[in-house]
DNA sequence: GATTTTCAATCAAACGATTGATTGAAAAAA
DNA sequence: TTTTTTCAATCAATCGTTTGATTGAAAATC
């Protein structure tokens, strides 16, 4: 298996407790973390195979080279945001379909939820955005993989849920902006962290922060549903 | 002048038509496409010199080395950005103290339109931006310069904005978070241009797409403000 | 069951290429 | 002339990759 397995072949795989597994698992793992801190360019593979404790041939080996590496990182991001948004992404389009305004807009809360918790919690999240930001939304292939695989599933349905709580069509094109400009709340508090703290006077973000980041923004973005729900008429 | 000039030394020295200063400007201009592109860690210094059509010695001898071009390509953004930013810097903060409530958020209104313009019409913000991310934002020195340099005062003064269009105190956390939150929204949207260009169907931003992003930034904002003005009492 | 063969996996070592930095002389500017 | 700036050439260090040898367990053969 040396070409960049699919995010489904990929979780089979890391999955099993083979002795190749482990080094795979290891391998990105430690790739996740170098490339998100010091970025694709930045970092040695040598550094890679120390921190994962395995050698600098198995990059070859395994992956085809840092760049097979690269991709298998991307693949296994794009399996874990499937996991942390399955709620969303399990759900068949024509179930959401027909939610109340008020259901949609509280299935719209709990995503927000689950994103906020995740980003500003998870430890890999900070890697994952790192690595994103940095090195995905500069290669068109790379876009496109990200594209296809998570982000126009993960849109379609969001703009469905959208569309139930603010009666506006699913096409509309406000809709989709408006869904990049939420979007954009949740990952540049995140992203800014370090500004963040600075200027909330903030040593971390424990439960009291997370707590106040989920209020700020679940009320930013009530006021936007609300906003777009005017002149329109609830089914 | 090996040592990196502060933002208003910066502009003087550009300014002057030596010989030097016009190598200068061409190795920052150089320095910030490489590195907004490719990555402080990814970009060679021969790659730099070479696009500026200067010697590679000549960035030694001006910046004293690599990392000395990177500082002053992060003071030239600073300058650059303070440049922007002018129309609500340049306001003496006693000065934004009284506004009335319709004329802070006219200012604010003002502020994100010429955000929105610089950040998706000028060509040099997608390296500013790409630039900060990737590698200032990383590093804590790199990061403390940014902040009290441009992000403080900035924020300092745009909160009071906000305090003056709200209601709600200039110490409010709440405050505080809604600016973060403001800001995520226009940077987001152009960090991630390619995919909103993917997920909208567009070619490019011309001016009917810039249009549409100022149109539902402006409601998103504007439905913030009010919501956040709920149960103050404007003064 | 005992022996041999096969093969995925790992390892230390070395490869050529490229990196940022430095040098001292030539050229240009003052 | 004196100082500043540019230049080609060169440096040690590090880069990603490749190599050939070695391991240990499964598969095949006897």
């Amino acid at each position: 298996m040396t070409n960049s397995p699919t995010p489904n072949e990929l979780r089979e795989v890391l999955a099993s407790d083979t002795p190749s597994a482990k080094t795979k698992r290891d391998l990105i793992e430690s790739a996740l973390y170098h490339f998100g801190h010091e970025g694709y360019a930045g970092t040695s593979t040598r550094s890679i195979a120390q921190t994962a404790k395995a050698n600098i041939a198995s990059i070859a080996y395994h992956f085809d080279g840092k760049a097979g590496l690269k991709r298998a990182c991307i693949n296994f991001i794009a399996m874990s945001i499937g996991d942390v948004m399955s709620v969303v992404l399990n759900r068949k389009l024509s179930d959401i379909e027909h939610l109340s305004p008020e259901d949609a807009r509280t299935k719209i809360l709990e995503m927000i939820d689950r994103m906020i918790t995740f980003t500003q919690t998870n430890k890999r999240a900070e890697l994952v955005i790192g690595f994103m930001l940095k090195e995905v939304l500069h290669s068109p292939e790379e876009v496109d993989t990200l594209y296809h695989l998570i982000f126009e599933p993960l849109m379609d349905r969001v703009t469905v849920l959208f569309s139930r709580a603010t009666g506006q069509p699913v096409a509309s094109d406000e809709l989709k902006l408006a869904i990049f400009a939420m979007i954009g709340q949740l990952l540049y508090i995140r992203l800014a962290r370090p500004l963040v703290l600075k200027r909330m006077g903030w040593q971390a973000v424990g439960p009291d922060e997370l707590a106040q980041i989920k209020s700020i923004l679940h009320r930013s973005i009530n006021a936007l549903l609300d906003d777009l729900s005017k002149g329109s008429n609830h089914a």
